[in-house]
DNA sequence: TTTCTAAATCGGAATCATTCCTATTTACAA
DNA sequence: TTGTAAATAGGAATGATTCCGATTTAGAAA
């Protein structure tokens, strides 16, 4: 998902496009990685003085909840990213830099059959480390 | 590991065998799911009125580090269980009543060549949804 | 362009899990 | 039985996140 179509989404939507709307979707197409609600409010800040949490958080659900940002909980804390719409795929996380790296493999083909009488609603595959950039550091 | 091997790791180690220490250990020996701290104060709370956040989570971050209770974050709350020690497999965890079932297929394995200039620290698989006795309720 | 209104935002208080701090208590070794 | 380091209580502090009433604003309609 890049920044155009996600601000075409909002649009339809019937959602505003205001200013920050318009940042917070530039700050996450252009970082490419896990990132957390201060990284963004950090990042805002410099062109939008007194931006309150509030807004970040209903933003960031709002994207959420739309499909343009993806989550996940590193830490304690809620990160995210733009989501890959293009197909279902999981994550190598950098614990450095935030960044990741697509993992095409996915385990739940195998795993069906074991759970034959659960019903999976969900599943999180992600590895951690350190990316190559930042190992030599 | 059962509540035998933990106590007795705990002396072990050096550290005092105290009855809250004790009444931990059993309750995760028993519910055999995943459990947060606020639900290990509910249980405790009835044969120690007035035990402290500090005594809960200094124990659970305790039993953690000694290998006894292994954890994972769910919805943004940490829950422990009793750590199975005999080989490594990961878990479907029923978002209803916190039970798991073990999975003995890791995919990491086939990840390795993907992510060959990659330092690996760590790697997470679980599944959520519901138990068959969560289902027919 | 101007007006109107629901949506969006601000500012700050509230919440919730977790951690930290100091004084007190306790397990257990000597 | 005593001494001491370890463990605990009680409550304040922290940090992320949510909530809420008052204010501002994007964009539709006039």
């Amino acid at each position: 998902m890049n920044l155009k179509e996600a601000m075409n989404l909002l649009k339809d939507k019937g959602y505003k496009a205001t200013g920050k709307r318009k940042d917070i979707l530039a700050y996450f197409a252009d970082v490419d990685g896990y990132r957390t609600a201060k990284d963004l409010i950090t990042y805002l800040e410099d062109n939008h003085e007194g931006i309150s949490f509030d807004t970040i958080y209903r933003n960031l659900h709002l994207y959420n909840e739309m499909g343009i940002l993806e989550t996940t909980e590193l830490n304690g804390e809620r990160h995210f990213r733009m989501n890959c719409t293009t197909h279902h795929h999981h994550h190598f996380i950098c614990n450095e830099c935030g960044k990741t790296k697509e993992i095409d493999v996915c385990p739940m083909d195998e795993v069906q059959q074991t759970l034959a009488n659960y019903a999976i609603e969900g599943h999180k595959f992600e590895i951690y480390g350190l990316c190559p950039t930042c190992q030599s550091v």
